[in-house]
RNA sequence: GCGCGCUUAGCUCAGUGGUAGAGCACAUCCUUCACACGGAUGGGGUCGCAGGUUCAAUCCCUGCAGCGCGCACCA
């Protein structure tokens, strides 16, 4: 026996393998190749971020699928990059710039600042990129990409001109969702609603020419009361639509504002009346543009309180204000009611407060090819899995809304707009820009600065997003190239990501892909399930609850971990993880390798397999059922079901190799087995496990790479991750009929050894060896199969024996292939073996119960499917069989 | 408010119009020369509730309940 651990140990292995692929090449993708293409494109990942758990799922099925696309003979390009991620990553060099030099990004200025972000960038940029490679992803390197490299921001500097020449990008002054602590406009995406407990306020506002009548007013956010510019009702409210017209008096600063009506406004909630602040609300911005009001804006872009006119106010935090407006209404006697309220508040995803509604100005895009891409998905062009994202997709796009892509930060693609500074103010605040201001010679608009001439440049970047919607092909070629690269390998074949970032990202790349390059950028969709915790929480830093992936791979090994998730991951629910699910990854390994220590105690010379004619039953079913799960697994690999795929490799290996065949060719090895015996289960072991350990690869690629060598399967310098899967079954040669039979008679000895173990269990003797078995009635092929039974069952000795006259009480079965019984010298108790064989008569009894009625229902004989009844009628009979055996059993001892 | 999903063994989840499954956990036995990260045996479920379709429903349809998610301008 060689020198193998007892355990396997995954550590040394998996970075072994790891550095041997790459040294070998064996992610390289051929853009020359002539084979047939097979692309995806890595979801890049932030460049400043650490590997979670919906990452670990999230490449392992990428990597599944590269790796399973390799065996199957494609030229594979698995392209992986990073992300700039602009508002993640400059939030975070802001905070260690506070934290370490009390300095904020203004007092370094801005190319000092970038500078900092670009070494913190080359610092951290490649945590996750090693982390990947721990896991084994089989990601092409040489290609790795971000989102910032030279070449990938000449593609989206163009394709902002191009968009902007095309009249779809444009600057506004528009409501916008801002983030006071981060400091930027956001778009629609990034606000996450909360529902927020809250407080509404219920106050009250003197008319004008009714002194003493007053208009009640409920409203969340009383401090923005200062920007009030008008009361507006419902046309048909009851009190107050006749007021329609008249004046109210704005408590402070005091001023008369109108009362207008607009059926925007909801009779049934609140008092029917809604106070109109047009700086700081969607509705009543739009409400105010209806009817030309006054925008009074009472913030400052960090949130605090902006009214001079009011010293006590100015300044404050919107917060603490909001608690002073309503002391102040209160001490005025104008407060009516206050009630504790739920509603939902927007947050900025990354600042984590509510969001400020704010009017500012900001680059918009009109987006472009939207009918092309809703159709891509209905027709099935672009396929998702599971279907049903599809309509949350469909209901997206035919609600969009302009995207607002500038954002107020440093860190990211700076818009290539460029002001005339002769005329800079007043480019600066004119309402909007377009395509003709440009052509009118004002603005310059381009991706590289204009040479001659006094110009400034826009200092706003683009939402990451910008750039990530460009990935599929930017990735890929220069701007507007088409290279070698793009031509192999665009459209991509499969998209592997989260449910979440369907808006942000995948209807983005799609209508990208029409846009540049008249192509959807991808075939399949695949979302994978969002991890929870056991208690169905989200996992989230925060928390605590989110396991470390390096701390598994660390105490699982990265096949453990990845086969683990893989085995629990369901095609379109959310997935609660346990650790223990991990662990039954790492064992499985464990039982793979410990198989295969088993096989090497006599060596590792590939043994050649025997003609299949003539084999053992069990030898020629094995194989029969390795063949099956080779093609089974072809169509479920169709359908993207990658769980059932790992279950499917799990029970086989388990059950079928382990459980049952290797324990019954256990004799065939002994010393005492014959020469042909040996060759014969050494054969079979290395032709199943061979062609196993490819069909598990994708899976578990390190240790199958790892046996694979160890056992010879592969010859030197061959990789199990690059051999061709095999095209013919390894039963072709045998007749159907010839399997079936085998399959068959195979079963019927591990039934009966189920039987007999039962037994020997029932009287606990489960683990004594010398019971003896003696069959009456034995059917004939048992002669051949009895030594495979008793090693099974365990057994010292099987005899048959049709005359055989059991001692009164001598523990009894009915087996699949004759009468067993198990004689205890010494030992019987009639009364317990006639109890034990009533219950079984009992249980079949209602058994054949069940199968008489069924078979004497006319309806069911005249209207189910024949083979059903045919199968039901077969059952009975096997039952009455059964049944009969047990009854002479029973009377036997009386 | 609209839309979507989930509800099956103590836990995490498969599954099928025709005899309820796995892993873990539990109980009993086994340190048998591949594996205790293991082996054997066993207990445990009116398949969320109520109707309907069907010869037959855990599965299809309707309604309800609970949980979760997404979308939405209710101040």
């Amino acid at each position: 026996m060689s020198e193998l651990a007892k355990a396997y140990e995954p550590q040394d292995v998996e970075k072994k393998w790891y550095a041997a692929w790459q040294a070998a090449g064996c992610f390289k993708a051929d853009e020359n190749s002539d084979k047939e293409a097979y692309a995806i494109v890595i979801p890049p990942p932030n460049v400043t971020g650490i590997l979670h758990l919906g990452h670990v799922l999230n490449n392992s099925i990428q990597d599944i699928l590269a790796r399973r696309a390799r065996q199957k003979g494609k030229e594979v390009l698995w392209l992986p990059g990073t992300d700039h991620a602009g508002i993640a990553t400059q939030a975070k060099v802001e905070r260690e710039l506070r934290e370490t030099e009390g300095k904020t990004r203004r007092d370094l200025g801005r190319d000092e600042f970038l500078k900092r972000v670009w070494d913190f960038k080359d610092k951290h940029g490649d945590i996750i990129i090693k982390q990947l490679k721990r896991l084994g992803c089989s990601c092409d390197w040489d290609r790795e990409r971000f989102t910032m490299d030279e070449a990938y921001t000449k593609w989206v500097s163009q394709t902002f001109v191009d968009l902007f020449n095309e009249g779809l990008i444009y600057r506004g002054k528009r409501m916008v969702n801002w983030c006071p602590v981060s400091l930027t406009a956001l778009s629609d995406e990034e606000v996450i609603m909360k529902p927020s407990k809250s407080k509404l306020f219920t106050m009250k506002y003197e008319l004008v020419d009714s002194p003493g009548e007053f208009i009640h007013i409920s409203t969340t956010r009383p401090e923005t009361l200062m920007g009030d510019v008008a009361i507006a009702v419902h046309p048909k409210h009851p009190k107050y639509a006749k007021w329609i017209g008249n004046k109210v008096k704005r408590p402070f600063p005091e001023a008369e504002i109108p009362i207008i009506g607009d059926d925007a406004v909801d009779l049934e909630f609140g008092t029917g009346a809604l106070k109109i602040t047009p700086a700081h609300d969607k509705v009543d911005f739009e409400i105010g543009l209806k009817h030309d009001l006054e925008i009074i804006d009472v913030l400052h872009p960090d949130g605090n309180m902006n009214t001079p006119d009011l010293p006590e106010f100015d300044g404050l935090d919107r917060f603490v204000a909001r608690r002073k407006a309503t002391a102040k209404l209160e001490e005025m006697g104008l407060l009516v009611g206050v009630e504790e309220y739920e509603n939902n508040v927007g947050y900025s995803e990354r600042g984590n407060v509510p969001i400020e509604p704010r009017i500012s100005m900001q680059w918009f895009l009109r987006y472009p090819e939207v009918a092309k891409s809703t159709e891509a998905v209905a027709s099935g062009d672009i396929t998702f899995r599971p279907a049903r994202w599809a309509k949350t997709y469909a209901h997206w796009m035919e609600n969009l809304q302009d995207w607002c892509i500038s954002r107020q930060l440093w860190w990211g693609h700076q818009i290539p707009v460029w002001y005339k500074k002769d005329k800079l103010d007043a480019l600066k605040n004119a309402e909007s820009l377009e395509t003709k201001d440009a052509a009118a010679g004002d603005i310059y608009v381009g991706v590289e600065p204009p040479t001659d001439g006094d110009w400034e440049r826009d200092e706003d970047v683009m939402d990451t997003w910008f750039s990530s919607w460009l990935w599929p092909f930017a990735t890929m070629s220069g701007v507007g190239e088409s290279s070698a690269t793009l031509k192999k390998f665009y459209p991509t074949a499969d998209l592997v990501t989260g449910p979440d970032i369907i808006f942000f990202w995948v209807a983005r790349m799609i209508m990208a892909g029409y846009r540049f390059e008249d192509q959807l950028p991808f075939k399949n969709v695949y979302f994978t399930s969002i991890i929870r915790d056991l208690k169905g929480r989200k996992m989230s830093k925060s928390l605590g609850n989110s396991p470390d992936p390096i701390d598994l791979m660390d105490k699982f090994g990265a096949d453990g971990l990845r086969f683990g998730i893989m085995r629990i991951a369901p095609m379109g629910t959310d997935i609660r993880f346990d650790e223990s699910s991990v662990e039954e990854g790492r064992n499985f390994a464990n039982k793979l390798y410990n198989a295969c220590r088993f096989r090497q105690m006599d060596g590792n010379e590939f043994a050649p397999l025997p003609a299949a004619k003539g084999l053992p039953v069990y030898h020629i079913q094995v194989m029969a059922k390795l063949d099956q799960l080779a093609t089974d697994l072809e169509g479920i690999y169709g359908e993207y079901r990658f769980g059932e795929i790992a279950q499917r490799l799990y029970e086989f290996l388990w059950n079928d190799f382990c459980d049952k065949w290797l324990e019954a060719v256990k004799a065939d090895l002994r010393e005492s087995a014959t020469a042909e015996a040996r060759a014969a289960a050494l054969g079979t072991f290395d032709a199943v496990m061979s062609r196993y350990l490819q069909l598990l690869h994708p899976y578990m690629p390190h240790v199958t790479e790892e046996l694979s060598e160890r056992m010879n399967y592969v010859s030197e310098g061959e990789f199990v991750m690059s051999k061709a899967l095999p095209e013919t079954a390894l039963l072709a040669e045998l007749s159907a009929a010839d399997i079936e039979a085998a399959d068959k008679q195979a079963t019927a000895v591990y039934e009966a050894a189920g039987r007999l173990r039962n037994l020997k269990a029932e009287y606990n003797l489960g683990s004594s060896k010398d019971v003896r078995f003696i069959f009456k009635g034995a059917a004939a092929s048992l002669s051949g199969e009895i030594n495979v039974l008793a090693l099974l069952a365990g057994a010292s000795e099987i005899l048959t024996d049709d005359t055989y006259e059991a001692p009164k009480g001598t523990p009894a079965a009915v087996t699949p292939v004759g009468e067993a019984y198990m004689p205890m010298e010494g030992l019987i108790d009639v009364e317990a073996e006639r109890t034990r064989i009533s219950k079984e008569i009992e249980k079949m009894q209602i058994e054949v119960k069940k199968s008489e009625g069924k078979l004497g229902n006319a309806s069911f004989v005249d209207r189910a499917p024949p083979e059903v009844v045919v199968q039901e009628k077969q059952r009975l009979e096997d039952w009455k069989t059964k049944l009969a055996q047990l009854g002479e059993m029973l009377d036997a001892l009386k």
